[in-house]
DNA sequence: GGCAAGTGGTCTACGGCGTATACCTACGAC
DNA sequence: GTCGTAGGTATACGCCGTAGACCACTTGCC
């Protein structure tokens, strides 16, 4: 025993800090942190080297788990999304209505306890499978509701927006440590508001702020939009109100 | 006249690489360089070293003119935001109803021609004076419409949503050079989807790309959003509604 | 005219970022 | 044993934002 002993391990000591190796690596631990920290910090803080700094690894060893920076952001939008409740949302024996009201909750939950989503929703086309899921699923929940294609899909960016809309927006979690630091800077221009000049804000910022009391205030923006849909599904389609209509409007997919 | 010609420039090709003085660097012209570069190439491509090189200037020349890159987004929202009919939205003859939809297409229309609003507007709070102007005018909007402000403050966050919702996401333009590189990624993975996977996605796609026909699309979602607040505000407000209030109900927030 | 102050630019340098490339090292299969 | 391979390390490159010192003009004042 003492020679296997004497090869593998150089007892210990130098191994790691000491004791238990580490337990291994995975695509999941680091995806896991990484949408803490961005949570918590802000995107930019979930870096590789922040990462591996966190997980007591050099940065490149993320490359095995994650092929890129790109990879890793759909990995964590990918995450988020699971929250949604999807399959109940293709249920046909829900009204669409119904269905698509859970659906946007379910949404709003996730965005409420995600800080991040903003981020990294807003800004970059769906890449992940369940992203293109989540955008099929509430399509043909406006299809049901009688929508053509190209309304469907003017109404399902004004969807996927509730989401962004719901994350809280003021008063994101600074660093543990900086205080004064510049991330601090617009809220102390919103804190120190000259009182009269924005009343309504100002009477609104304890209800921006996120934090407050969440889960009443954002089933409001879910019904604002089923309410609209349940309107404008009634109303009769019009295609005629399209405005002069210009020969040239092609519609033009993704070629170059 | 020679004489005041002689003693500005020392005769020239010292000054710069030959001719025509350049004109002078200035915030304004910093700001909009920085927007039509975020629109054509993505936010992180209008970066201080890149916005210096066009500008035929060093980088650390720009911090006369802005105070660090925080203040640079700042001034690129305030651009943006340069396009909201805010004094318009104010004008007390107007029904809210009508005011809020002009108010809502002119952000639409602000998002469909600004591919970077999205990431500019998204996870960052206003900071900007103009920012905070239109959040303090839509939040009197919805007071006109009898929206408490607890209530006007997060159906806030679902109308601004609009604004990152109609700008276009798919097929965004590329860097000119670059051809097969990474942003192509997501674009190939949805064009090449499992035919009929995904039905309604495949559908909708051409509507989805932003610049394709955008005048009509896009007002949908206004229609959308002034009607569903039409139904909410004839609606009783309902505080009782909210479901059985479990009580581990807590708004976890941001809490660790 | 001389000169101080200010304005708008440069140069240099630092630390952090993503990541390409090469290398090592333990482990399992044979 | 030997060897392939999965997982981690070391080093290096070129971007990024920006701090600090240092000009060259222009301008206003005496």
């Amino acid at each position: 025993m003492p020679r296997t002993a004497v090869k593998r391990p150089p007892p210990a000591a130098k191994r790691r800090t000491s004791a238990s190796r580490r337990d291994p690596l995975t695509r999941d631990r680091v995806v896991r942190l990484a949408v803490r920290i961005a949570d918590t910090e802000g995107l930019d803080a979930a870096s590789f080297r922040r990462l591996a700094a966190e997980l007591d690894v050099t940065p490149m060893a993320l490359y095995r788990h994650v092929r890129d920076r790109a990879d890793l952001l759909d990995a964590m939008t990918e995450t988020l999304l699971e929250g949604l409740t999807l399959e109940e949302a293709s249920d046909p024996a829900l009204a669409w209505a119904d269905a698509l009201r859970r659906l946007l909750r379910s949404y709003v939950v996730i965005a409420g306890s995600h800080p991040c989503a903003p981020a990294l929703l807003g800004g970059r086309p769906p890449a992940s499978r369940r992203a293109l899921l989540a955008t099929e699923v509430t399509l043909a929940l406006l299809a049901r509701a009688g929508f053509a294609p190209r309304d469907a899909a003017a109404l399902l960016q004004q969807l996927s927006a509730l989401m962004l809309a719901s994350a809280p927006r003021f008063g994101r979690p600074r660093p543990p440590d900086e205080e004064g630091r510049a991330g601090r800077r617009s809220d102390a221009a919103v804190e120190s508001l000259p009182p009269g000049e924005f009343p309504h804000f100002t009477a609104a910022l304890p209800y921006l702020a996120g934090w407050s009391d969440a889960g009443r205030d954002r089933t409001l923006g879910v019904e604002l939009l089923v309410a609209g849909l349940e309107v404008l599904s009634a109303r009769p389609r019009r295609p005629e109100h399209v405005e002069p209509r210009m020969p040239t409007a092609r519609a033009e997919g993704l070629q170059p």
